[in-house]
DNA sequence: ATTATTTTGTTGCATTTGCAACTGACATGT
DNA sequence: ACATGTCAGTTGCAAATGCAACAAAATAAT
């Protein structure tokens, strides 16, 4: 979700203060927490990789949000109208740090200045949100893969200010960021190479139009 | 955005207090606003219907959003990390309300009632928008044509409490809301309707599995 | 160091999809 | 009443895509 944090600080004053938060740990694969029913929980991904994940009835993967170092999720994070079975899994051995979301409202009886932070983060984190599920919608409404794959380095190049830029996951995850078949993506970033339009190096990639 | 106000009673409070407002009327087809430089307005759409939409560089034209009466719309509620060529488009002829952007975050000199509403609105609008784009990334990360028509009609037919329901625009726009192109749409709700899937009268569809 | 696991890269093939084009029904405006 | 425009419904066809499967390269685990 690209939203910095100066988590330690966060947890400094949380330890301090507050009660009703744990600290667990997840290795790679293990389910984190599940959208399906309200636990009223916050948390924040310390250490690791983790993705927001919905299971189609035929099992078939969608990576909905991917999750690094410092980034919130749960379900206050996620606004649905619909309900759906949605998963946050480790992709990698994860630390996270779990709070109840009752007291995020409500001061807690030492007036707690972690959710006084967390409060005004809240709205930041809510825009960073809006502005990823955004640019999200601008790419997968791109009908094909040619126009998702350049759409989505149209934007990585403008972000990095250079026609050079590396990929923030691996294909593999890119192929289900963009919603597109792996293989077929990989045909198509041939093709886009063969043709001249990019240059890539592993996870670097360079567009050479003008 | 499905966005539900009293609308009449906003006007009715601005234009007793505010003088940055305008009431303008567009024809179908007119371009309303464009999202490409900073114009500090916010819009209420009083009357009509209107589009927020993207054109490709090869011309394709791709519908972002969907904007009834009452809705709200301009840059100001749409946060996104690249700047792209958005336009929102009148589909119907409508009558549009535009206020200076600025006058939201600080208090106009007569401590208009009107700003202090549209504040507290604001965070409504935002949880809106969010519902209805997770909601569409829902959609649109689904693969193929057919897991895209069957997971929104699952959504309207939930939202509905029934397996009957309407679709809430033309079968055209379902298609650009879907991102898929319209005849490989309509060949599928053929292919649906054989297989005894679905059920379809004009725009009221019916779900027959169970 | 060796094994296991993940990721990348590729290909053949059947299916799906987009595109272009056209028709008829319906609505809108003049 | 007529012209204009939009929308629904089809179809053929070429191109794109998903799927399955596999090998090589790179990473991670033991």
């Amino acid at each position: 979700m690209d939203v910095e944090y100066n988590v330690e600080s966060f947890i400094e004053k949380f330890s301090q203060n507050c009660v009703s938060v744990q600290k667990k740990y997840f290795k790679k694969n293990q389910v984190i927490t599940t959208y399906i029913q309200k636990r009223n929980q916050i948390c924040i991904l310390l250490r690791g990789e983790a993705d927001l994940v919905r299971y189609d009835f035929n099992g078939s993967k969608s990576i909905i949000e991917h999750y690094s170092a410092n980034d919130f999720f749960g379900e206050a994070f996620y606004i649905v109208s619909v309900n759906n079975e949605l998963s946050v899994e480790a992709k990698k051995n994860c630390e996270v740090l779990f709070f109840s979301y009752d007291n995020l409202y409500t001061k807690c009886k030492d007036n707690c200045e972690f959710h006084k932070i967390l409060m005004d983060e809240f709205s930041k984190i809510m825009v960073e949100k809006m502005k990823s599920v955004n640019t999200r919608i601008e790419i997968l409404t791109k009908r094909t893969t040619r126009e998702k794959l350049l759409g989505y380095f149209d934007i990585l190049s403008t972000r990095n200010f250079s026609k050079t830029f590396n990929i923030p996951f691996s294909l593999t995850d890119l192929a289900d960021y963009l919603s597109v078949d792996r293989s077929a993506m990989m045909r198509e970033i041939k093709c886009l190479k063969d043709e001249g339009i990019i240059e890539k190096e592993g996870n670097k990639f360079t567009i050479l139009t003008d």
